[in-house]
This record gives C-alpha cells, structure tokens and sequence, in this order.
DNA sequence: GCATTCTTGACTAAAAATGTCAGGAATGTT
DNA sequence: AACATTCCTGACATTTTTAGTCAAGAATGC
C-alpha cells in the first residue's frame, strides 16, 4: 500500500495544469521539464489523464494539454483513479468472491473491512480538489 | 494501491488466532490448512507478526503459535504495519524530501496530502481490533 | 510542404510480491 | 538419550507490477 510513481506524477501534472488553467495549451516535452518526469513516460501518464476525460489535448504545433474542467471541479479522487487501479480491487479482485478469478475462493471473509477502508480512502481522496491544492500551493 | 496477499494472509491468520486465544497454541501447518495459505509462505508471515510483537510462538511438539494480547487490544494497524511497509512511505522514501535517497529531490510539494491520506488510513486501520471483528465474523 | 505535437502499441528493465526449499535449533515425549 | 515435532533462518525461484524506452503514425498550424 503506497503512492506509486504514476500517482505520483499525475498529481503534479494536474497541479501544474491548475496553474496554466485558462492559458495556452502546455506541451508535454515542457510539463516533463517543469515536473521532472522522464519525457517518455509523461505521454503515458498523459493519455491515462485524457481518457479519464480530466485533460484535453490539441495536436500540431501550439498544442498540447489543458484541464477540461476548472480547477475545483477535479478531485484528486478522479486523478488518482485515473493512472491506479481502484483501492478496493484487492486480492480477491474486486471482492467478489463468487467470481471464478478469485484467488482464494470463498475465503475472503475480511472483504467488509477492505471495502470500508477503501471507502475512507475514497472520501478523503474526494474531499481534495486541485483548486485547495493550488491554494496551499500557488 | 491495494490489500495484498500478505495484508489478506495476515489478518485472516490473526483472527484465526484470536479464535483460539486461551487455548492451545495453534502450529503453522494447522493455519495453512485452515486460512487456505500455502504452508511454506505462511511461516515467514507468521514470523513478521512475531517480530512485530503481536502474536508468540513456542517450539517443540504440541508447539505453536498464540496472541501475545487480547484480541482487544491488537488493531488491524498493527497487523498491516507487520507485513507492509508504511502507508505514507511512498515514491520519496518517508517522504524525507531532504534524504539523499530520495528519487524526487525538492520535487515532493505533494507530500502534505500524502501524509495526510495516510493518517486517515491509519486512523482507521486503528480503529478496528480483532475483538471487534471477532464480533461482526464469530 | 514541413515542423511540431500528440497517439498508439510494443518492448525492455527493474523492483516487488509471492511462493519454495533446505538445513538447523529448540521443545516435549518416550 | 533418542526421537518426532515444530519453529527459525536465509537463500532461492517465479510471477506480477511498475517504471521507463522506443518507433512509426496521425493531426494541426504555419
């Protein structure tokens, strides 16, 4: 149970876009300089955020990424979700214990206590917006 | 961010154990069986809960394992801290962003949030004794 | 037409999780 | 004392996940 890299990352990258809301477009190559993230792997990181529908993008030259939403209508939730597996989808899947990929059958008799942790997890996750962050950070 | 298999492993080993507490020792063989955990794997989980300091074991026949407390005084935190790292010991280490170890250098601005979920996830996982889900899964 | 920038998917490398194994040390029983 | 039982330790192997790299292609603006 810890941050990832990507999680990482993606934090940043939204922060920063925070920033430029409601200004040009901010290209990779530039939010991988500005974010100290290997150029290569930002794209990726990128495309998760865009198909999660929290980013924009524009191609050609001029282009790049924007926040499709303001600042205090993303959540790090939604971020966070974007480039990670959900919280509850734990060993047994997403718990449910029927499922015939289940790696220990009927067995994940401690499901309930997972799903509440994931649910605090989740509030908490809610409960930030970019917008608070940018606050806290300008 | 996940329950891995040694986080399952574990809790379910201890409120196996929690059943038994007054009664004999409980062998690792016995646990393998009877939580579905591979019998050579659930002897190093065991011995992290003993490092730990939340259960004992004893050696010779008749040997085995038992909680050192009440189960109402073992906390789910206690169990999870046995087998993982830290929660909030995330990409930057301990999130010690002056540590020379640390992949992020002045980079971690996000680490307030970070030690923040992970107080929240603490909290939690503090609030939850084996007594109590002892009650909810007899 | 051309440089810029995103898009996609495949690929590699490193790290972590998961599981296995073997030899040794303590304990209780006979 | 001999023996079976059970824990102890550390090393090893396998699989999965994470992290990062690369290359060819498609859209855009000038």
């Amino acid at each position: 149970m810890r941050i990832t890299s990507s999680i990482e990352y993606a934090a940043r990258l939204m922060l920063t876009l925070a920033r430029e809301h409601g200004k040009a477009p901010v290209s990779a190559e530039s939010l991988s300089e500005s974010d100290g993230i290997p150029s290569d792997y930002v794209s990726q990181i990128l495309v998760k955020l865009r198909r999660a529908g929290i980013i924009q993008s524009r191609r050609g030259s001029s282009g790049g990424y924007s926040l499709s939403r303001p600042p205090a209508q993303i959540t790090l939730g939604q971020v966070v979700r974007a480039v990670d597996r959900d919280v509850f989808e734990d060993v047994c899947g997403k718990y449910d214990a029927g499922a015939k990929d289940c790696r220990h059958q009927e067995r994940c008799s401690l499901s309930p206590v997972w799903v509440r942790l994931g649910g605090v997890i989740n509030d908490y996750l809610e409960s930030v917006t970019l917008a608070a962050l940018l606050q806290e950070k300008p």
